[in-house]
DNA sequence: GTCATTACGATGCGAACGCATTGCGACGTG
DNA sequence: CACGTCGCAATGCGTTCGCATCGTAATGAC
């Protein structure tokens, strides 16, 4: 077998040219050549690694996506022993935006939302976890009811399709440059205070503990 | 003077075919060409009647963003003396894109987001009345207060941010299909009935009084 | 009727597009 | 040390793009 390279580093060094592509300017900024130029690679390269533009636009979006979720567990892995609160309270504060790739991840999502309309494929990616992470949150909400922590009188399911929303929200207002992430963090921290009970709980795990 | 025709009839004509090329596939697919084929013309007029494609995009913004105002206006004459709290809950109540002229235009303001980032004509029309709308809701939630209807706790600036977050997303989420009309409505009126007391107020005039 | 002016339709141009093809240098295997 | 395969760079093709140009039909003023 001859000449060998990291087949999965080049990939993801196209895809991260397509990302700042389409961060900076949306879907139709996108162009093989440009991706190319973007990333400092001949044309010749990126069409070695995708066969179609829209192989390579799909794993940009695919990689991405996957990217988000390390950056989650990697927020996880800071706490010590993370209960289904902690992990709510992880995605939600991931999907604020305040990781500059994670503005950029939104910002793709955000491009790609067109082609979900009639794109299956698309759509899937793009809404793959929304009902796994709406009800856990709803689960989350109707456990802080059982500890009297918060109102019973909230409906969970709403309570969690309006924190979805709003986290969302929240994120592309940031991610659009539309609000600081101090102030969607702000926002988000007051909504779950009076959602869930004051946010100060164990703190993340100090350096060296 | 020559041949006259309806010049503003035309470009609205046009106009409505940009929106429809942008509705379905995102502004990726709006060519000269395929705006004249969906609006039944010929290239020449389209380009008769908008110097540049830029303009013709940005005039398509333009008018649906007026048209969204007009449907908003049309709901107010509907009620009978409207006060600021009617304001607000007609405004919410277009965002949510029970119109289909509406979704159409809530998916033509997601697709030119990403030029917002770096064309201030763009984002000026995007953005130009969420501060005064934000302040609206929160002088209506404060006035709430007020009348003893709203929990004192509540920081009706916060409070503000939070509504309107959540019905623009409500809205994106309606225009791409991926809740009910119904369903966003039930979830709005579930917040604002936590945040205004019930929404069984005055109704809308009824027809033919 | 004459004429100026508007409203277009038709056509052409250069650039950029996605993609296919070709060829060769680099390398692990025998 | 050949040989076969992989990793590309280069180039060309047909299409589509935005836009400019040009010609002409229609119309109201005189």
């Amino acid at each position: 077998m001859p000449r060998k390279v990291d087949v999965e580093q080049q990939k993801s060094d196209i895809a991260e040219a397509v990302w700042r592509l389409v961060g900076r300017a949306g879907l139709e900024a996108v162009s093989l050549r440009e991706v190319a130029t973007e990333a400092g690679v001949s044309m010749g390269r990126v069409q070695h690694y995708f066969r179609t533009k829209e192989a390579m636009l799909l794993y940009g979006l695919r990689l991405a996506q996957r990217r988000m979720h390390e950056r989650i567990e990697a927020r996880l892995v800071r706490r010590p022993d993370p209960d289904a609160e902690d992990v709510l309270r992880a995605v939600l504060e991931e999907m604020l935006g305040g990781d500059h790739d994670t503005r950029q991840t939104i910002r793709i999502c955000v491009a790609f939302l067109p082609r979900a309309l009639d794109d299956q494929q698309v759509a899937d990616l793009l809404y793959a976890d929304d009902a796994e992470i709406r009800a856990h949150a709803a689960r989350v909400i109707g456990q802080a009811q059982a500890q009297g922590r918060a109102d019973p009188g909230l409906d969970p399911e709403r309570e969690a399709r309006i924190l979805w929303s709003l986290a969302g929200s929240l994120g592309v207002e940031v991610a659009f440059g539309r609000t600081s992430v101090e102030e969607a963090r702000a926002t988000l921290s007051y909504h779950l205070d009076r959602l869930l009970g004051s946010s100060a709980r164990r703190p993340e795990r100090a350096d060296r503990t």
